[in-house]
DNA sequence: CCATAAACGTTCGTCGCACTAACGAAGGTA
DNA sequence: TACCTTCGTTAGTGCGACGAACGTTTATGG
C-alpha cells in the first residue's frame, strides 16, 4: 500500500485565511454550478433572475449594479436568458438610451426552480456545520463583504 | 441629486452564502495580490516556496498536490522562480522522471519576505473583525475545506 | 525478458470570471 | 450650439481551474 499521502498541505499553507476562503468559495461555486448546470444555467442567470423579481423591470446598467455582474458581461447572460423565453429586452420608451428588462412568466417559474437549486447547494456546502455555526459563518462574511467594499464603480461620497 | 442607490443588491442575493463566500474571497485575493504585485510575485509563488521550506526539496507533482496548483501550471510558476534564482530544478538521478525542486538562499530571503506581505494581508482582511471572531472564522472555514474534499486525484482507497 | 501500465514533466487548449477600452446612440446641461 | 455623461455593445486582456495528449522513464506481471 501507499504511504497514504492523504492530506500533504503544509500546515502553514492550511492556517491562512485567505487560502481557505478560497478553498471554500471554490467548493461552494463547485456545488452551486454543478446543481444549476442540471438546468443549463449559471449563477448570473440565477442572480438577474432575483434581481429582477425582487424590483421588477429594470434597465442593464441596473442589474448590472444589483448582480455584481459588468455591464459588459450583462449582455450574453440577458441574451441567454431572453432566449429561453424568461425575459424581454425591449427599448425604453421614456430614456431611449436604455434597454427595459423584463421578466416572464416562464422567468419566473424558472427563478423558482433555480432557487430550489441554489438552495439545496447552500444546504450542502453548510452540511458540515451546526446551525449556530452557519449562522455564525455568514454574519461573519457578510461583515468582511460589506467592509472590503468592491472595486466597483461604487460610492464617491 | 440621485435617489441614492447606495447597495442596491437584493436582499436575497445579499443572505446567500456561496456569494458572500465568492465576495470575501475576491477581496482576500485582491488584498494578497496587490501586497505581493509590490515584489512581482503571485499567490502560487508563495505557496511554493513555503512548501519547500516545510518540507525540503521535493518533485513537482508533490509541489502540486500539496500546494494544490495544477501540476500543468505548476511549470509556468517553477520556471518563473527559477529564473529569479530562488529554487534550482535538476533532474532526480534516483527516479529520472522526476525533477528534484530545490530552494536556494535567495528563495528563502523571498519566502520570509513574502510571508511578512501575505501576513500582513490577512491583517488587513480581517481587520473588520474582533481577534475571537478572526479565530472563529478560520476555525469555520477550515471546517468546510476540510469537509468539502478536493476534487483534486485525491485518495483512491 | 518483454509487454503493458503507470507516473512524470510539459505543451496546448478550453472555460468561466473579473475587468478595461472604445464606440455609436441618446440624453442632460450650459 | 457644444459638451459631457450614460447606456448598450463589442472586443480584448489576464488569471485561475482544469482536461487532453505526448514523450520519457519507471514499475508490474506474465
Amino acid at each position: 500500500m501507499s504511504p497514504a499521502p492523504e492530506d500533504a498541505t503544509p500546515e502553514r499553507l492550511r492556517a491562512i485565511p485567505s487560502r481557505l476562503l478560497a478553498g471554500a468559495a471554490a467548493a461552494a461555486d463547485r456545488l452551486v454550478n454543478e446543481r444549476l448546470a442540471a438546468e443549463g444555467a449559471r449563477k448570473w442567470h440565477f442572480a438577474v433572475l432575483v434581481a429582477l423579481a425582487e424590483t421588477g423591470p429594470a434597465s442593464q446598467s441596473d442589474l448590472s449594479r444589483r448582480t455584481g455582474v459588468y455591464r459588459s458581461d450583462m449582455v450574453a447572460v440577458l441574451n441567454e436568458l431572453a432566449e429561453g423565453g424568461h425575459l424581454v429586452r425591449e427599448p425604453d420608451p421614456v430614456d431611449r438610451r436604455r434597454n427595459v428588462i423584463t421578466l416572464t412568466p416562464a422567468g419566473r417559474d424558472r427563478l423558482h426552480r433555480l432557487d430550489a437549486l441554489v438552495t439545496a447547494a447552500q444546504q450542502d456546502l453548510l452540511a458540515p456545520l451546526s446551525p449556530a455555526e452557519q449562522a455564525e459563518l455568514t454574519r461573519l462574511l457578510a461583515l468582511l463583504d460589506t467592509r472590503h467594499r468592491p472595486p466597483h464603480g461604487g460610492e464617491h461620497a
